[in-house]
DNA sequence: CACTATTTAGTTGCGCACAACTGAATGGCC
DNA sequence: GGCCATTCAGTTGTGCGCAACTAAATAGTG
């Protein structure tokens, strides 16, 4: 805590200016990138990243895919809409809990899976980094996610940091 | 680039699902923390970045301004018009360049300045990491911003990698 | 000067992210 | 059984991000 009373608040202004602009940047760069490569799937990054989820798991519900992907209801829905209207997943209510609706590739989507093999390496390749330095970045972005979800719901239960 | 072939294309489906998703999920929780410190002001995160970038430099064209954070006119014409509508900044045509809209603070944008300078340091903490940590992320992200960069633009105009 | 290409904001359309809400199904409790 | 809270998916509304476009002003060229 200590460290944070060295700097003035002005260069704090400044230098944190550089840092969330540092990951907005970075997060756009790969959607980029992303975009390109994913083009002749015709898939968005984020309906790539269900189709991630989809694939390793097999069929999940609504809520699972969402808490694999950090999303709720409200952006999966549409999504997956569109999924399905591309004929890439099935969605239907459970039998056991006619709440939940249960999502799978369709066989055109477990095909899609073979085509999507060679974008990982064309992402890789394009972020110039080792393969080790890569895992070390996702480790700590990992980290830094934790750490910020918890600040967060932390933050929302005793509103008062009384720290000045 | 040797290093790309040791792994096995099915390895790196669920890496890259991995990395591309601590990305996006960092983004996203930053974005949360910043929503609920920025509520109070009234801002929302990129709506601070422009103020950032415009308290940083007093008076830019809206083209500046895009050039320093990476956005299109299709993304800061409406944010601007909403922090114009809130009252913190002034837009006016330039009178030398007509094409152009200057950008500035508004006396009430310059007064939230003051009620921002708080914001750096909740985040910082929120982060949970010494400073000289975040300034080395901040680094390795604007590497492989340019990175990503790069290879995007390198990959569209010569659309055949011929690396198989 | 006239004509064309470029630059600059702005608009439109689509998809994602999220808050707030609805409505249906489920589970717990009396 | 009847009642109420909870858990799901979905909808609505707002804002961001970007591609594609329009319109106006400027710069460059013959």
């Amino acid at each position: 805590m200590d460290t944070f009373r060295t700097a003035r608040d002005e260069d704090f202004l400044r230098l944190d200016h550089q840092i969330c602009f540092s990951l907005h940047a970075a997060t756009r760069a790969f959607n980029g990138v992303y975009r390109t490569a994913l083009k002749d799937l015709g898939l968005t990054y984020p309906q790539y990243l269900v189709m991630l989820v989809l694939w390793e798991h097999g069929e999940l519900p609504v809520k699972r895919i969402g808490e694999h992907l950090r999303l709720d209801s409200g952006t999966l829905s549409p999504l997956l809409k569109r999924l399905e209207a591309a004929g890439y997943v099935e969605r239907r209510r459970s039998a056991e809990d006619e709440r939940s609706v249960t999502v799978r590739p369709t066989p055109e989507g477990a095909e899609l899976r073979e085509r999507a093999l060679g974008v990982p390496r064309r992402i890789a390749a394009a972020t110039g980094m080792p393969l080790e330095e890569v895992r070390e970045l996702r480790a700590r972005l990992n980290a830094l996610t934790t750490a910020l979800d918890a600040a967060e719901s932390a933050d929302l239960q005793e509103d008062c940091v009384t720290e000045d």
